[in-house]
DNA sequence: CAGGATTATTTTACGAGTGAAACACTTGCT
DNA sequence: AGCAAGTGTTTCACTCGTAAAATAATCCTG
């Protein structure tokens, strides 16, 4: 399906083509960023692709998945504003995510007695077995996917990710106010 | 909800929490996906955030941005098809980006005389002008955002992305023949 | 050189996400 | 107590993206 030209196997990724692009265009201006954050963003989408294809079998959606996950992870119920905050998405996604949740009996609602405004949002026993059974599945393919780079690769990635990301929940994250 | 000790102004980053969620639920699974893919998203999620925000005024969309990019970079008219391979999207999406963007004069469509079948895009004069103004605004700011990182670990992070970027596309891109 | 296979693009029908307004409560002020 | 202000959640109207079907042209192949 790829025999293009007499290129080898894989020596360039799309960005380093699109950089070159762009350079021969705009020659003097500085492309670091795209090969920062081009990248970054090229990886999200193949990844999400992947995993977007990866939940399709079980009949979810990578955003219905994660409001899953985050109540599997927080040990407790969770209210529809805890989960908004948690999951980075917007109210109104978040409840129409929880309806087709629990039409499908993955999560069950409670109201506060105290405060009858608020939600208490449980998983049901087959939304924890399908959370508990997805997610170390997830884990897999995506340990799959990273184990064609060498572990200290890896790593340092991971960390350096890490400290950008820190940084960006600085700069940029005042709005979504991130509550942690 | 986190009575996380006298907290630091920016210690950890959101994934770092969420990790020791899920040690503490599953212990002994390998979270190292996350530590890499589950950054990847969200620093994705925040730069998307902010580049859409910086269009907002421009009444630009990030992808149609992406499609007056990719024909500004490649400096020759480009057919639908190539714009749909190029930016990563779907036929339907680029359609209706293209119809957009010819109703405000971005770009141009010529049919191409040999197979009628085959539409040539350009920009316009409008068009290449609102890109070569927009884009180095652009990297402006990402760079801004950047430079809170060491010159170094910037390098490294872009190097390291590029060897995953470059292993994904082999694994994860075979259905959507990115034909380069 | 006719008619099916192929290719390029658009249309259609629909699902998912969004911001703003609406709704449903509770809280605090007087 | 009464009511304005505040808070948590849902609804509404709309935009954007998608998969699959439709359209339109070209390429074979006998």
């Amino acid at each position: 399906m790829s025999e293009r030209a007499p290129e080898q196997p894989g020596r360039e990724d799309i960005v380093t083509g699109i950089m070159r692009q762009w350079q021969q265009v705009h020659p003097g201006l500085d492309l670091e960023p795209i090969g920062v954050i081009g990248r970054i963003n090229r990886c999200a989408a193949l990844l999400q692709q992947a995993a977007d294809a990866q939940l399709r079998p079980q009949q979810l959606t990578r955003a219905e998945f994660d409001l899953l996950g985050t109540l599997r992870r927080s040990g407790r119920p969770l209210t529809a504003g805890e989960l908004t905050r948690e999951t980075f998405a917007s109210g109104a996604a978040v409840t129409k995510r929880l309806r087709r949740l629990e039409q499908h009996d993955l999560v069950e609602r409670r109201i506060d007695e105290r405060d009858r405004r608020v939600a208490h949002l449980t998983l049901t026993d087959a939304g924890r077995e399908l959370a508990d059974h997805t997610l170390p599945d997830q884990l897999n393919r995506e340990q799959a996917l990273l184990s064609g780079l060498p572990p200290e690769h890896r790593e340092q990635l991971a960390e350096r990710l890490a400290e950008l990301l820190l940084l960006l929940e600085g700069s940029i994250g005042q709005i979504s106010r991130a509550a942690n």
